[in-house]
DNA sequence: CGGCAATTGT
DNA sequence: CGTAT
DNA sequence: GCCG
């Protein structure tokens, strides 16, 4: 059965109950793991006062009543009602209004939960009573003056939210002891108070200036903004104890991870920037090398000079032919460029952050190309030459090669040195590491949830997390920095094809991905499994592995498994939607699994332990089980890499007019199944993958040679 | 100026 | 919108 | 961002 860990020791949520919608848990494989669910934080006495106040909290403050009766009503008495306190009242005698705010220090709202009409006429609203407000947008929530702000309106209940929320708004605090007199709140331009919404619904229903005191959240005391920071946006010192675990589990894991496999820490020095992501303006290096007129970019002397050589360079055959598709040349792991590489990598990982498809798309067809170059670049010029390549890469190798000819390691470029040092950069990078998060996600933890860290998702997003990114934060460290070596990935492909085989005789399987293209590190492990008889690799056989391999320990949470879920339910044979044809005969789906995986074997060298406990990092695996007739496809869709397989798929389309998907290739037209890829007897799934290659016209080339980038 | 790979599961 | 290559 |  599924093993879980005791309890999740990156926890955090102590937060009140009622202040996120609860997860939607899925009744799957694994239940839902979760922080325990701690109730130590004291309620400050201001705190109480709120969680005791009026219940309603439904009701959104257009919605009330009219508003503006209410304000320009000028025929009763100025508002003197009931006041224990001396924090409203209104000593301008002069008032015209029942309600005015004039005597309330500089108002702001908190724009969070509010939808954007009740913001506007919530403004309005203040504004016509004559408070001192402060404008907020929901937006970016960021305004010049948010710092005169020291009274806040907002759908908040909680002390906790309430901090949050003001240090979205850039407004630093720290919540004040229990014990503050209410008269210095007023007094002291150092204290902040927060006030529900419902407090100005009830001022507006009364026709008066109510007390605030059943209403306040939060009263909490200005304090320093984060250090070197602009002052705005950074994480509250909360929950210390854990995020200090979870320090020293990190390091312990590093350390370890270098011991392991040599990996190190390549995490990006936090360093506090400017804002990355610029409106639409054209840098001095885009107008300066522009792509109009790339060619007649100016040679230095020195260019020049490095460049004679060239001319006794044999030139690949894909730059003298100009062969644009990753397919048509080989790929090496490494190459003499991939300095250069690695800063357009970086450009690539922005553009993705920044959903910009076309982007990456650009970024990469560059990348291959230069990965396929077998030299040294030492002029821009000759970068133009290369396809996928053309004026702004060769700016961007212009400013890195010229930035430090002499040292490599010293080259860089202004707008990624920026790039890097940029918090949106940096923050959205580390959520996009988790999986289960895509960029998409990644710009909301940052751009909506005003999230900065990993414990301030932890924190106050835990329950929002779905289950697999639960799993992925559980594992953050494990699955991000400690690489796999290749033995070890050797070893859990061997131990799964062994594992299937006790449960039927006949599979065999191949480890593809990275491992396969020669890394010598590996994120994840990737393996096609697949038997001879068709029957074997049906019938939900996946699921029984994977059941198998969990109850042996090894496999420690699902996060994902597809297909034959149900014994012989499964009726594969849908066609691929997007042509609405159908299948020929013989439709093919593959089953995948995708799992965390821990060493079990206390004998082997790949075990680690701890005071008795097993220790052994966690592992990602993916398993994907293949009939035979489409194993060859299968093998050359999961070896990559995601250049190679881009253009793989481009290639198929132009040249035969065919979709190629790991589970087969089709013809368009008419949907029919074209005959590639089945596992001929007496054949390895190796040469089962080459004969694909070969049938769909292409040189074969060896996955050491596909390491597109 | 249009196109940029392609699939499935939740 | 997430995942894989 | 590059290509046809």
């Amino acid at each position: 059965m599924q093993r879980y860990d005791s309890a999740i020791d990156m926890t955090g949520s102590d937060r009140d109950e009622d202040e996120l919608p609860e997860h939607t848990k899925e009744p799957t494989v694994a239940g839902p793991i979760g922080p325990h669910m701690h109730h130590k934080r004291p309620l400050s006495p201001v705190a109480a006062s709120s969680s005791s106040g009026p219940p309603s909290r439904s009701a959104s403050p257009h919605s009330v009543h009219s508003p503006h009766s209410a304000i320009h009503s000028t025929d009763s008495p100025p508002n003197s009602a009931g006041h224990h306190d001396n924090t409203t009242s209104p000593h301008d005698l002069g008032a015209p209004l029942d309600l005015s705010l004039l005597s309330l220090p500089p108002v702001a709202v908190i724009p969070t939960r509010l939808s954007p009409e009740a913001l506007h006429d919530l403004h309005e609203q203040l504004s016509a009573a004559n408070a001192d407000l402060v404008t907020t947008f929901p937006s970016d929530g960021q305004t010049a003056d948010i710092h005169r702000a020291r009274f806040f309106l907002g759908q908040i209940n909680t002390p906790k939210r309430a901090a949050f929320e003001l240090r979205k708004l850039g407004v630093h605090t720290e919540e004040v002891e229990a014990g503050t007199s209410r008269e210095a709140v007023w007094q002291d331009d150092g204290l902040i108070t927060v006030v529900k919404v419902e407090w100005w619904e009830k001022c507006l229903e009364k026709d008066g200036v109510q007390s605030i005191n059943p209403y306040i959240v939060y009263v909490g005391r200005l304090t320093e903004g984060p250090p070197g920071g602009d002052g705005k946006k950074r994480a509250l010192p909360s929950a210390e104890e854990l995020v200090k675990e979870r320090e020293m589990k990190r390091r312990r894991i590093l350390e370890r991870a270098q011991g392991d496999a040599g990996g190190s820490d390549s995490r990006v020095k936090v360093i506090p920037g400017k804002p990355w992501t610029k409106p639409n303006t054209t840098t001095s290096v885009d107008e300066e090398f522009g792509v109009k007129r790339p060619k007649l970019m100016r040679k230095t002397t020195s260019e020049y000079e490095r460049e004679k050589g060239l001319a006794n360079q044999v030139q690949p055959r894909y730059v003298r032919e100009q062969l644009k598709l990753a397919v048509h040349r080989p790929h090496p792991l490494h190459c003499p460029n991939d300095a250069f590489i690695n800063v357009l990598k970086t450009i690539k990982l922005s553009r993705t952050l920044q959903l910009d498809d076309i982007g990456i798309r650009a970024y990469s067809t560059a990348i291959s190309a230069i990965q396929a170059y077998p030299y040294e670049l030492l002029s821009s010029s000759t970068l133009l030459t290369l396809p996928g390549c053309d004026g702004k890469t060769s700016a961007l190798f212009y400013e890195w090669y010229n930035s430090s000819p002499d040292d490599v390691s010293q080259r860089k470029i202004q707008a990624v040195e920026e790039i890097e040092q940029s918090e949106e950069y940096r923050v959205m990078k580390e959520f996009y590491q988790i999986w289960g998060v895509g960029a998409k996600t990644a710009r909301e933890f940052y751009l909506d949830k005003g999230w900065r860290s990993l414990d301030d998702v932890i924190e106050f997003g835990w329950n929002q997390l779905s289950r697999v990114q639960q799993i992925g934060l559980k594992f953050y460290d494990e699955i991000n920095f400690i690489p796999i070596p290749r033995p070890e990935v050797a070893r859990i492909g061997a131990l799964v094809g062994k594992v299937a085989d006790e449960l039927r005789p006949g599979y065999e399987y191949i480890i593809t991905g990275g491992y396969r293209r020669g890394k010598e590190q590996s994120g994840d492990v990737d393996m096609v499994l697949c038997h001879r008889d068709e029957e074997q690799t049906r019938g939900g056989f996946l699921t029984m592995l994977v059941t198998r391999l969990e109850e042996e320990g090894w496999v420690t949470h699902t996060l994902y498994l597809g297909r034959g879920g149900g014994f012989g339910t499964q009726r594969v044979g849908e066609p691929p939607r997007s042509h609405g044809l159908a299948h020929g005969e013989g439709a093919e789906e593959l089953e995948k699994a995708m799992v965390m995986w821990q060493e079990q074997d206390p004998a082997s060298p790949f075990y680690k332990e701890e005071g008795g406990r097993n220790v052994s990092p966690h592992r990602r695996v993916d398993i994907i089980l293949s009939p035979p007739s489409c194993v060859g496809t299968a093998v050359l869709g999961w070896t990559g890499g995601t250049t190679y397989e881009r253009d793989l798929r481009r290639w198929v389309e132009k040249r035969w007019g065919w979709k190629f998907d790991s589970g087969g290739v089709w013809e368009r037209g008419s949907g029919r199944r074209v005959e590639l890829g089945e596992w001929a007897e007496g054949e390895d799934l190796v040469q089962c993958e080459r004969r694909v290659i070969e049938g769909l016209g292409l040189e074969y080339f060896k996955p050491e040679l596909r390491n597109t980038g």
